[in-house]
RNA sequence: GAGCCCAUAGCUCAGUUGGUUAGAGCGCCAGGUUGUGGCCCUGGAGGCCGUGGGUUCAAAUCCCAUUGGGCUCCCCA
């Protein structure tokens, strides 16, 4: 374990044939889904600026004040992107995406950064899936991405999942909740951890997702922010419970959900699993009425969703789901002396061409080498060449699982193997 | 940034109170079958026992340091 010459860095790590299907079996189901509910990918730099995040993630959070990958060169200021949201926002203002008119339907799927210390369900490079619907302020646009979501995860056969669901309201609602909740903690701050003292001056509302022993007691009887919903952000939230329940999606109400990034106002929510150990978050996301406005762009309502790859992976572990189909090619050609060899490069053009995944051995090795090479591939047929074959103009077609041999025209090779394709 | 645990073959792990040449299973390569996979049998390759230092006649084993990894807190996906 780690002496090798090179190294990925801590928290990055390559992904493997044998695990790469699976992910992109979830990028298909992703993909899919995007396409049912007519969203369009968007993909943008790895890179931006760090102003940017800066901004639109919050300075006070602990991406932006702790966790970025962050350099300079020259006056211009890099960071590799900690989320998505931002960057899409930046994309949205940037190419004029309203002047398109109407709502922008977007989806991505990437890999995103942060230098925090990893653990199981937290790598410093991950992946994420996510949408975003911009344009939109119906509370309907809210349910369709809570959907959106919920559907990824229908398709993939991870059901056990809960939904938490919260209002942040909007700054006037929240301005006014922060002061009932710094007047309930203030007198006793002294019973709060060390951390929550500190956030009663910088964000007091991120005192209530705290895990810290000594704060749970303490956050029972604080005031809850449905009790300072001004009436249109109460009418907001009703609307998309309402929607909610229309669609069928469950959801339990979460007083104490604050999402750890600035710029959501209203409606946040948050998909966890009991699959997942510690880092128990699926994916989340809410409302960012203000975000396009912070970077530049008209007031734009807007709500969208993102969803860490990584856990989802740990979640199918765990519950044993297989999203990808077995990788055998459809025919293994194995050959014997050059002549064969050459005969078999020649021939599997076409039966690719006829959709047909073949391959063969590149070192010419021994028949039995070759067979179990072709067995350790799960190839569903071996065709066998040599000289008696090429003299005779017949092949041998090998069904693996079968045990099972015929000779045929190579002519009706194609046809053979097609027809029992399509019988699996 | 803090805490706990771990480090022996490609992988999963044995290795006794310090004592010869460090083992197993799986995987890999080959032979048994000079043209046939899986099962079986036989053989082979593959280790500076994470690294550096110390104790000792003797260290994979004990001590110290260091590096890497895992988990947890914080926070988030």
């Amino acid at each position: 374990m780690s002496k090798t010459k090179f190294n990925t860095h801590h928290g990055m790590v390559d992904l493997l044939p044998g695990e790469i299907e699976q992910w992109q079996a979830l990028e298909s189901i992703v993909r899919e889904t995007a396409r049912l509910f007519h969203f369009q990918e968007i993909r943008t730099p790895v890179l931006e600026q760090t102003e940017l995040i800066a901004r639109g993630v919050g300075q006070l959070t602990d991406i932006v004040s702790k966790e970025m990958f962050a350099f300079d060169r020259g006056e211009d200021r890099y960071v590799l992107r900690p989320e998505g949201t931002a960057p899409v926002a930046r994309a949205y203002v940037q190419n004029h995406l309203a002047q398109r008119g109407g709502t922008q339907r977007l989806f991505y799927i990437g890999p995103f950064f942060r230098a925090e210390r990893p653990q199981k369900g937290r790598q410093r490079q991950f992946h994420q899936f996510g949408a975003e619907l911009i344009g939109a302020s119906s509370a309907i646009a809210d349910a369709e991405i809570i959907a959106f979501m919920q559907t990824v995860y229908n398709r993939v056969g991870i059901t056990n999942t809960s939904l938490k669901l919260n209002s942040v309201g909007d700054p006037e609602s929240r301005d006014a909740y922060r002061k009932a909740l710094y007047n309930y903690f203030q007198p006793i701050s002294g019973k709060l951890s060390e951390i929550s003292r500190k956030r009663l001056e910088t964000n007091p509302m991120r005192i209530l997702d705290s895990k810290e022993e000594e704060d749970q007691p303490l956050k029972i009887d604080a005031p809850k922010i449905f009790d300072y919903l001004s009436n249109r952000s109460k009418e907001h939230f009703n609307a998309v419970t309402d929607h909610l329940e229309r669609l069928h999606i469950s959801y339990v109400l979460d007083p104490f959900l604050v999402r750890g990034l600035d710029y959501y106002t209203e409606t946040a929510f948050e998909l966890t699993s009991p699959d997942l150990g510690s880092q128990d978050a699926l994916g989340g996301g809410g409302r960012y009425d203000l975000l396009i406005e912070d970077v530049g762009g008209p007031p734009t309502p807007a709500v969208g969703f993102a969803c860490g790859m990584e856990r989802l992976m740990i979640a199918c572990d765990a519950l044993g789901i297989t999203m990808a189909d077995p990788p055998g090619p459809d025919i293994y050609f194995v050959t014997r002396g050059e002549a064969a060899a050459r005969w078999a490069l020649e021939f599997m053009p076409d039966l690719r061409t006829n959709g047909l995944v073949c391959t063969m051995d590149y070192s010419g090795r021994s028949l039995k080498a070759q067979m179990k090479d072709a067995n350790r591939q799960q190839a569903r047929y071996t065709v066998i060449v040599g000289e008696q074959e090429l003299e005779k103009n017949r092949i041998t077609l090998r069904n693996m699982e079968k045990s099972e041999e015929t000779t045929v025209h190579p002519e009706e090779l194609a046809g053979s193997v097609t027809a029992i394709q399509k019988s699996r």
